[in-house]
DNA sequence: AATACCGGCGAGT
DNA sequence: TCATACTCGCCGGTATT
């Protein structure tokens, strides 16, 4: 039976997980910088880093950096390696460690392609260093069969353990025990808090806000003025260590696939383009067993603006041609109203999505078996 | 007045 | 200098009921 409402939560997450994942594949490779990337064909080293390791960090190589930025940070160092993803590979790795870890709790939450949380309340019946052991076997496991390190972080809910993982990484295990949690939150940086990145950063210090104390201190009228009336709180519960969100496995809510054209465009054969990223979402539709209740259109403009359109569509689908269909005609419009009033409007990226997912219900719909490769 | 939908934004991996 | 591919959640505006 469950302990009360005071909850054990374990956080796991895999080391520098693509870069790491290759050194399992071509050990050769550990100790040298190892670079995954994007590569977005537009030139040969058009693209952004995806993530690097620890060797490679150290230098300077950051998520997100321009490779070209990256070759010229790693110059000096020709044994450097630059990787385009494999996340075929990754995906399969990560479903073994996820494997392993809900095996340990039936309260399993995969967070991310490298994370997850495990309610251990009642395997430890409630006790933390019971969770701290848990935690070295864990750590144990998933190097013995997957040759991964990951970082550990224990606490009385997803957020601590979350932020405990954080703070000890590589290959980490933090504990953090409800009567530490303030001392712990209140040496972070604010920036460092789940969920405060650098635009609330900024906009908590024109309110005067700069430290973890400050902030869980704060007038929640103050914040909830500020940055709405769930934000608000959050981030004061985010400095106070507060969050009852339970560790469950929530559905996905949506599917998108995005490319980055040859060069920037304002027209473009839409068939030709929209066709594979609509058949990749039909295939993960049919994978998953759900149908789109709508259909989207991303477009990044040349200034690097995420510009999105979407439509409910009457009949929730996982047609490929459908998908194509209503795609299509979102991108007409869109470049017909976003061309009316002033110049070109030129497209660096586009993208479709799908989302309000549904299992379908046992109505008679004809399965589209055509679109099926 | 409440709910639904949409587009933008921020954060995270 | 260049600047990926995803996913999720919230906000505010507007439309619908």
């Amino acid at each position: 039976m469950s302990i009360g409402s005071n909850r054990v939560v374990i956080c796991v997450d895999l080391d520098y997980f693509y870069a790491q994942s290759e050194e399992v594949r071509n050990p050769s490779i550990k100790g040298k910088p190892v670079v995954v990337c994007v590569f977005s064909g537009r030139t040969e080293i058009s693209g952004a880093v995806s993530t690097s390791n620890y060797v490679a960090r150290r230098l300077g190589v950051r998520s997100g950096m321009p490779i070209a930025l990256a070759k010229k940070t790693l110059a000096r160092y020709p044994d450097a390696v630059f990787l385009p993803m494999d996340t075929d590979y990754y995906d399969s790795i990560s479903s073994n460690v996820m494997d392993i870890l809900r095996s340990k709790s039936p309260a399993f939450e995969q967070s991310s392609i490298d994370e997850a949380y495990l309610d251990v309340s009642n395997e430890t019946e409630g006790d933390f260093s019971r969770a701290y052991e848990l935690g070295k076997k864990i750590r144990a496991e998933i190097l013995e069969r997957e040759k991964l390190t990951c970082s550990v972080g224990i606490g009385p809910n997803k957020l601590v353990s979350k932020m405990a993982a954080d703070s000890k990484k590589p290959d980490g295990l933090t504990l953090v025990v409800p009567g530490e949690v303030q001392p712990f939150l209140n040496k972070l940086e604010i920036g460092k808090l789940f969920g405060i990145g650098p635009k609330t950063v900024e906009k908590l210090h024109e309110l005067g806000i700069g430290t973890v104390v400050q902030l869980a201190q704060a007038d929640i009228r103050v914040l909830s003025e500020h940055f709405g009336e769930k934000l608000g709180p959050q981030l004061r519960d985010a400095a106070m260590g507060v969050d009852d969100n339970p560790v469950q496995e929530r559905g996905v809510e949506q599917f998108s696939r995005i490319v980055t054209l040859k060069r920037d465009s304002n027209i473009f054969d839409f068939q030709d383009v929209l066709e594979p990223l609509a058949a990749d979402l039909s295939k993960k539709l049919l994978e998953y067993n759900m149908l789109a209740g709508s259909i989207g259109i991303i477009a990044i403009t040349a200034e690097l603006k995420t510009k999105t359109r979407t439509r409910k569509i009457e009949n929730s689908t996982d047609s490929k041609a459908e998908i194509v269909h209503v795609a299509s005609s979102l991108f007409e419009s869109f470049f017909a109203d976003g061309n009316s009033s002033h110049g070109d409007l030129m497209v660096r990226r586009i993208g479709v999505r799908v989302s309000n997912l549904a299992k379908p219900t046992k109505d008679k719909k004809e399965p589209s078996l055509v679109d099926f490769l």
